[in-house]
RNA sequence: GUGUCCAUAGCUCAGCUGGAUAGAGCAACGGCCUUCUAAGCCGUGGGUCGGGGGUUCGAAUCCCUUUGGGCACACCA
């Protein structure tokens, strides 16, 4: 099976297909999901919108139609109802079918995409500085929405993009000098190799930036001296390069650890070092359009346009002491995609104060055709993360909380829970603990709309009732817990039965109703690169399975044909919610 | 100041290509475990969708206006 047409497609060409022959346009017989479940299904509010066209009354109009479609297969009581609302079920034995083809399709029924190659730039992690739950949304979103682009057929570049180049940089040497001023890298006349162990551990070095950076707010002679050890680093003296890229891989492997931790991972580990040596030629560009001039001793491209309703202020990209700054590296950056990957797309997944920059960016990198014209540049810009009190998330002093001690919190929670309510081993409730709490914080942020800032509560997401992560892996739990029972029967599904049958009942239709968006909803998710919609999604699955759950008893049901069904639905619930968890960037236990 | 986003139940949030009685969760209250995990299910109470105007047969949703908030407005990233 290629491609699978989704329900609400399907349901529409049948309409349109009784609106033509009763003489109306088809574009009436939109179809949508019922907005009053106790009534029917799906409805169909085209009589209305048409009953000013045909100066009809919409209910005759709706009647019209009714008539058309009342020995059709797929719909069932199909009824018009006034003003002139069509009000239908679908036939349970066609939904059956549905999900049947869903669970034959590696997809389960998603239409496949024309393949795009992607690079999304998310992370924001910068180099000897650890992460803290600033970076704790970049990540989250930025790790589920590359999920979804492959999962959508896509070919996709997660890039960290460190922030490894600039002052920070010379500060970390200069304050290195300081402290151990015996070592090589500090005697001008040493020409030997290079030692292979870093001279610092990572604590050290997340020590070291803070204490250098308050000293060079204080000190002008010692800033003095890590701006120019940032101009030799960048010149390439092979001391400080060499010391530099130490700093790098103790960072990066720490970084990485830490992002291993919130499942999130990244293809390549560029940083804006990388993009420097593109800066000419980014620059040559710019000149060769003639859009560089200069403004008040600085290099600036003009980005307004006239369709703007405020002023943009130009781009700068050569300060006036001739450094670059933010906007060159990801200028530049951009030369070095297109070369490295040729994308179709490119994802900023960032705060979305920096919307500004990013307009800026984008406008300068159209003018000058450093990327194609068609070439979709997208800033996904993410709201703050708050505390309780409604202000950003602070810790109990009122630092900066470290994003490793905000997950040790969370899954602290979680454990005590877990040991409050059932009697598992210590060992087995520490590691339940861990992929439950990664699943809290996850599914908190990510059920919010990414724009908006949010309420981070420990408690509320750490609780492990109603619309959280939790819920949702407990529902994945059951099922697999019932699918386990089965295998210990010996019995298999499929020499029963060859597919899951029509519903028996309310919830069970109800489930495979739900089921049965899954292509209509991924779509969206896809297109709108919104991975809320998935949680509400697998919400409403997770609730539609456990009303389904509480009405079926399945390990003891007698007919052992609608058994093997009920075990079928079990299976494609599970790869459904699995799927979906999956894309939101974390996974269910086996038991908790 | 200019621009921009936001305002929905006590709290946290959905819903916004206009449709019928505005939905969840938490919190409160009341049911359901000798039977597949009660981290569940069922039910009750709780709202002038910030205010005002407009378009429409119909507005939380679209337009205007007003109030209150967040954020951004050239050499930081």
């Amino acid at each position: 099976m290629d491609i699978m047409k989704k329900i609400l497609d399907i349901l529409a060409d049948e309409f349109k297909k009784a609106f033509v022959e009763c003489g109306y346009e088809e574009k009436y017989g939109m179809v949508s999901i019922s907005n009053r479940p106790d009534l029917c299904e799906y409805q169909c509010n085209g009589a209305m919108a048409a009953a000013k066209q045909y100066k009809k009354a919409p209910i005759m109009i709706a009647n019209d139609v009714v008539a058309k479609l009342e020995s059709n297969k797929i719909i069932e009581n199909v009824s018009a109802v006034n003003p002139g609302f069509i009000n239908f079920n679908l036939s349970s034995a066609y939904v059956a079918d549905y999900i049947n083809n869903m669970s034959k399709d590696d997809k389960l029924g998603l239409e496949k995409n024309e393949e795009k190659t992607v690079v999304i730039d998310f992370g924001g992690a910068n180099v000897a500085k650890p992460l803290h739950v600033g970076h704790l949304r970049s990540a989250v979103i930025g790790e589920s929405i590359k999920r979804i682009l492959k999962y959508a057929g896509h070919k996709v570049v997660g890039d960290v993009h460190l922030g490894d180049w600039g002052l920070q940089m010379g500060l970390i040497i200069t304050e290195l000098e300081v402290r151990k001023p015996e070592l090589v890298y500090f005697d001008e006349k040493y020409e030997g190799e290079y030692p292979k162990e870093a001279p610092f551990t990572i604590s050290e070095l997340e020590e070291i930036y803070p204490c250098a950076s308050g000293k060079s707010k204080e000190d002008e002679e010692y800033k003095k001296k890590a701006l120019e050890a940032t101009l030799k680093l960048q010149q390439g003296y092979p001391a400080y390069r060499a010391l530099w890229k130490h700093i790098i891989d103790v960072s990066v492997e720490d970084l990485k650890k830490n992002y291993g931790n919130l499942n999130v991972s990244f293809d390549l580990w560029k940083g804006e070092s990388d993009a420097d040596e593109y800066i000419p030629e980014m620059i040559d560009i710019l000149n060769a359009k003639e859009l560089l001039h200069e403004s008040q001793g600085a290099m600036v491209v003009d980005v307004m346009e006239e369709t703007d309703t405020k002023e943009i202020p130009p781009c700068i990209v050569q300060k006036s002491d001739g450094a670059a700054l933010y906007a060159t590296s990801d200028l530049a950056t951009l030369v070095q995609r297109r070369k490295d990957f040729d994308p179709d797309m490119v994802l900023y997944v960032v705060d979305k104060r920096q919307e500004m920059h990013f307009t800026q960016v984008f406008r300068v990198a159209k003018k000058a055709d450093i990327v194609k014209e068609d070439t979709n540049l997208t800033f996904i810009g993410f709201g703050t993360m708050n505390g309780k009190d409604g202000k950003p998330f602070k810790t109990r002093e009122g630092g900066v909380m470290r994003l490793e001690h905000l997950l040790k919190d969370v899954n602290e929670a979680v454990y005590n829970k877990i040991m409050e309510n059932r009697s598992v081993s210590e060992e087995e409730a520490r590691e339940t603990s861990k992929i439950i709490g990664l699943s809290a914080v996850k599914y908190g942020d990510l059920s919010n709309q990414a724009s908006k800032d949010y309420v981070f509560d420990i408690e509320r997401f750490s609780s492990f009732e109603g619309n959280t992560g939790p819920y949702i892996l407990y529902t994945i739990v059951r099922i697999k817990s019932i699918l386990a029972k089965y295998k210990e029967t010996g019995t298999k599904a499929d020499d029963l039965v060859d597919g899951i049958l029509s519903a028996g009942n309310s919830s069970e239709k109800g489930l495979m109703l739900e089921i049965s968006k899954f292509n209509d909803v991924m779509e969206n998710v896809v297109k709108e690169l919104a991975p809320h919609k998935i949680c509400s999604y697998i919400y409403d699955v997770s609730n539609a399975f456990n009303k389904f759950y509480h009405d079926t008893k399945i390990m003891s049901e007698e007919d052992k044909v609608r058994q093997a069904s009920y075990i079928k639905l079990l299976e494609l619930t599970k790869r459904v919610l699995e799927t979906e968890i999956e894309l939101l960037g974390f996974e269910a236990p086996d038991r908790m």
